[in-house]
DNA sequence: CATGAATGAGTCTTCATTCAT
DNA sequence: CATGAATGAAGACTCATTCAT
């Protein structure tokens, strides 16, 4: 039974797979550099994946599945939840802190869009378009219980959405990032109450 | 004078050129398609551009260009200047409608950072990280006048550029977007008063 | 009647042609360099010659025609004549003096045997052929008259002819040769007396 | 332990391309018409070498270090040595066997001088002006024991070489040559005795 | 299972030549 | 006659993928 050994190995390769699409993109991406970089040889890649597109939608598999598990829909039903806004809080910081532990992953997350074979740009916008929905929502759930003020759930999901995303951009380009807390903070301050004082 | 011809045939290509970039992105962009797209034989494209990334250029000049001068920074110390808020709202509904004038070259923005020959992709970070720098000196002369609350403006600035190209993205991925009037209006809300009622 | 102008017009694209084929060889000269030389338009070259291999055969064409006119059959027969080593000696010193006049000329005579079409290299090497002939039938002649020692005549016009190339290559590539005079002297004791001392 | 396997495939791709670039001289020759004759995939060709300078190279290396082994200097110290003139025929006898023996590579280096990205035709001159410099060195040794005439030994050995290339020409061009004893005889006999008679 | 040599479709780019003005 | 914009055939090179060992 060397399936386990097998597992090992496919890792080894979407790892070393993950390094080089964060460097260099999809495209500029080469068989040649994954597979030194794994210390493979050419064959045995696609012994394991079927090619390319394989294993950019296997990170992109693993990518997703991790966030979804990190997105958790706000309950305001259960009364022994804790308040939404603890709630949004928590898994702020749960999401950020994934991110943070995986850059590479969220690089390729981020910028994977423009991608290749339709298929992986495909998923990963129906990933996308899937976050907004919960965010969308999340928004119309606060409506009905006066949370949130009456508003366009669509465009402002999509801010909403825009302004995390633009958030985790700055977290995984800058070298010395601020701590989670402050980010979220001020991620919530933002949209939440805005900038403006008083 | 031939001149004016030749402007035209250069504009014919980078018209075709961004067509194809938007539906392809870069690196699937092939100058066959360009040409087939512009009606041009082989040869005629090397006449007016040193190659795939000189086009790209090319475009990413443009847009930058007719980005910029529609990226005013807020006017806070003419006392005959329109209030900061009607300031911010012209501006937004002026790019937002520039976007919406020519939405293939908002995709190339959106998504060209992952491009080429470092070149075009470090002329575009650049490009946001001016943005950026906008926004935050902005966010600074707002805390001085004590329109703006304090904030860590580095991250601030994140998420509200963050938030802007979401609801670009937006805009240029649906079909029937709402007026530009709407979405400024979502979008002045969510960031400068926040989601929450009250 | 534009005749003469267009003579002219002719002589100007030739000698334009001339350096370039000289400083590129054939293949890289491009007639992008020929006519940028010329000072004429890409359009106007094509009314003169018929394309790249027709103006190198008509370079090639002068060169051979003049050197032929420069290549005098030794006569041993009018008894008015000088004798046969003061011929020599003229017909090599006018044939150097040539060479230098038109460096260019030579060089590409000299190295212009790996040519295109064939058709050119074609001609080139029966030009040489022919010469080789001349050498050939002198050194016949001279046996016959016991001027020359028994040799086989063959060989022996290859190697003449490859003395007189290689003084001549050596003109062309030094840039402050010695006068004709004593290069004539070295090329006619090496040849007709040898090297060795007594 | 693939090495032997690979050295051979390398092999067979120079022993192609010599013919090509015999053929053809380097411009002509394409990297189509060499896979050709190797019977080779076009990529594999790129296994093997850099481009097409780059086999030119190799070959060029290969016939120069063969010819410098053939080219001995003349020894006129060690009083064990054959005298001078023994030593030139053999050595003469050699390099011409040599020749014979392939007389492709032969004709790339008489005329390879007008190679391509400098880099070969910078060698070519280079190893042609080494053998300057040793006909030169030999006839001012020759001079210095009385052996050589007094004489300008840079044009002498411009002259000399020139007799050299203008046989090893003859050589490789004509079907059924004479013996290389034949040769090397005259070679010898109008280089250092000279054509006329008495 | 692992290997890596071989493959060849696909791209970019150059440049001699044509032709409408 | 002169022009130079347009053409497209031709050639070099890359790289994802296959397969015999």
């Amino acid at each position: 039974m060397t399936s386990p050994a097998r597992a090992e190995r496919r890792e080894q390769i979407l790892e070393a797979a993950k390094g080089v699409f964060a460097d260099e993109g999809y495209h500029e991406a080469s068989i040649n550099a994954i597979i030194e970089r794994a210390g493979i040889a050419r064959g045995t890649f696609y012994l394991y994946f079927e090619g390319k597109a394989a294993v950019f939608d296997a990170l992109l598999d693993q990518a997703m599945t991790d966030l979804r598990s990190r997105i958790t829909r706000i309950d305001i039903e259960n009364p022994d939840a804790p308040p939404p806004q603890v709630q949004l809080r928590t898994g702020l910081v749960e999401l950020l802190e994934y991110v943070l532990s995986d850059r590479q992953l969220a690089v390729i997350l981020l910028s994977g869009a423009r991608a290749p074979e339709a298929e992986a740009a495909a998923r990963l916008d129906a990933f996308f378009d899937e976050v907004h929905g919960v965010i969308k929502l999340a928004l119309e759930n606060g409506m009905d219980i006066k949370l949130v003020r009456p508003c366009n759930t669509e465009v402002t999901a999509a801010a909403l959405l825009g302004t995390v995303r633009g958030v985790i951009e700055y977290l995984v380009t800058t070298d010395h990032p601020p701590p989670v807390d402050t980010i979220v903070n001020e991620l919530i301050a933002v949209s939440l109450r805005g900038v403006l004082a008083g």
